[in-house]
DNA sequence: AATGAATGAGTATTCATTCAT
DNA sequence: TATGAATGAATACTCATTCAT
């Protein structure tokens, strides 16, 4: 009694063909990795986020690890665009700098999804080399959008700036106002 | 075949009385969580890493939840319990900048170990209220510990600015230099 | 010592493919209850009786709650079946009685299975509602079956009387014979 | 940090001298049978429910099936004791049928837990034959009160009739009125 | 006499991955 | 090409019982 499919509740689901698969797979990898944790990310949840059956995954991943290295990247490259984007419209290196206060401000605090991401990513770097190759770009290409404005040991300071800025208002119960945000990467340019 | 070998097959740990096993538990679980992530931090890890039998671990924590809880409130006390007292050395704001300089050059970045530990805690955190609330107490005990030398505002930020230069470093294949780190931290409080 | 004989070391079970099988698991739960009681029966014990390895339970199965209610629901079933087909069969009044007695005696009390099956659901549905949707319905079943044949108030007495005989020669030394049951039944109906 | 005993939350116990433990222990477990079955009683359990720590069970009780058996003895004693009181005190045969009547209706239905444990007991002693050694007891001594009043085959199938009676209107959602059990009583003695 | 600590076997359940269709 | 079924290793946790104090 009650048909044989265990754990999928009801949902028929008859996609045979369905080209972008793959890529969805990668999206909802994100989404649960933000929502549950490295840890937490299953082949089956990852499945289940993107309504597809279990088997789809290993067939379209040879491991749960190219998952997870292909979803960070994903991340991370989508995290480095704005960044890029942001400084590269900047014409001189006061419009550099308010550049950074929105992307502190909007962009990295606006966004939780992202900002848990990328904590997960660091912790998942620590221990999984290619996810360091991942981390190791990005923070390349951080320093040289910053680069494009200030000089390279200003970059670098500038990057941990930011980087502290943001880890502490996501940790914290009372965030940094814009205000604040503006004055300490200020007060450190000025 | 061959006859069953029916005492002492494995002469290893008869240790019935061990006070202090609770404690050393909770050292093992922090050395487990340094080299394999709190997600590889499982009983048996933590019971093999202090070399005692698995029903051990349940016998004295009530969940595994518990253990990483007890296990980051120890290292958050430990990390705390330098800054506190660095910083209370020091007699005046220019002996304060060098111990905040010590703490990130040395203590910080020197041991891989509690490094490890602190993103660790912080992404434990973002899922984990009550490891939000030890995340809590160090962060405010940080900037206490500074507010004996600097503003409010300054110690805030100069919280977020060692936390960036840390973390970023601990990322990084190649880490900031002492000297670049005094340079970063004295740009800031010129 | 001694080389580790790679290949079949135990050539069980070769049986990747094996439709209905989880109809077989829901047997082999009944047998096992019968045998240790819901308090014996356990993911492994079903598994070894259905001779399937352990994971493919909670394939199957969400939880071990699910085999039970499975697995109680089928034996319910089994055993008002007969109810309904004796009763129905019966022409009039007398044969219905004939009926009943045929019904404890040979059917009820004949099955040592069925017998330990039914007093197993009766103690498990006091504390799990959803079996005790399953004894609900079955009760309900076989008073209908009855009400065939008798008024409403008599069905009922009928029903408990039936109970009280099953129970009381199932528990007893030396249960009551066919004769004694037909007295008991035919004095309350006469 | 934080005491080294685990489980219990808080209460001191200072009790090291107390006469009439292993008393308080015994109905401890009749309270947990009731509460939790048989299957979810264990030492730990009762220990709890009695206030008393863990190693006083195997102090005081050789093994679980021992306190099992005390347990249940105790109970089918008492359970015993009312039918015989209620039926010794009756005069004549009318007043029997009115004690029987009273007997199912307040005593064995009123009391929920007296009627948890007896259909417990019932499945235990189908495994455990000291229990089984229990039952039969109390089933003599029951049949024996009612031999007071009726003969022998009247009173075998009252007493059949008495358990069929109780066990459905505990498992029933719609329990017989006493004016339906006077009713079934009076029929099958009418 | 009494008990906290200790332990190993057992429990349900999850899951990455393999396989037959 | 795609997938439901299958599997074995692992996980957190429970517990009767033993033991040292």
């Amino acid at each position: 009694m009650s048909g044989p499919t265990p754990r999928s509740p009801v949902p028929r689901r008859p996609r045979r063909h369905d080209p972008g698969r793959r890529d969805r797979l990668i999206d909802a990898a994100l989404t649960v990795i933000a929502e549950r944790g490295v840890a937490g990310t299953t082949h089956r949840e990852i499945a289940r986020a993107a309504d597809v059956p279990l088997g789809s995954m290993t067939y379209h991943f040879a491991s749960l690890d190219e998952v997870l290295a292909e979803a960070f990247t994903r991340h991370a490259d989508s995290v480095a665009r704005v960044f890029d984007e942001r400084l590269s419209a900047a014409r001189d290196r006061d419009a550099a700098i308010e550049a950074v206060i929105t992307l502190v401000s909007d962009d990295l605090l606006g966004a939780r999804q992202d900002l848990v991401l990328s904590v997960e990513l660091y912790v998942a770097a620590a221990r999984n080399p290619a996810l360091r190759t991942v981390t190791q770009a990005w923070m390349a290409r951080s320093r040289q959008a910053l680069e494009r404005h200030f000089d390279a040991t200003t970059a670098r300071e500038l990057d941990a700036l930011i980087e502290g800025l943001v880890l502490h208002s996501a940790l914290s119960t009372d965030p940094m106002t814009p205000e604040q945000i503006r004055h300490a990467i200020c007060r450190h340019l000025r």
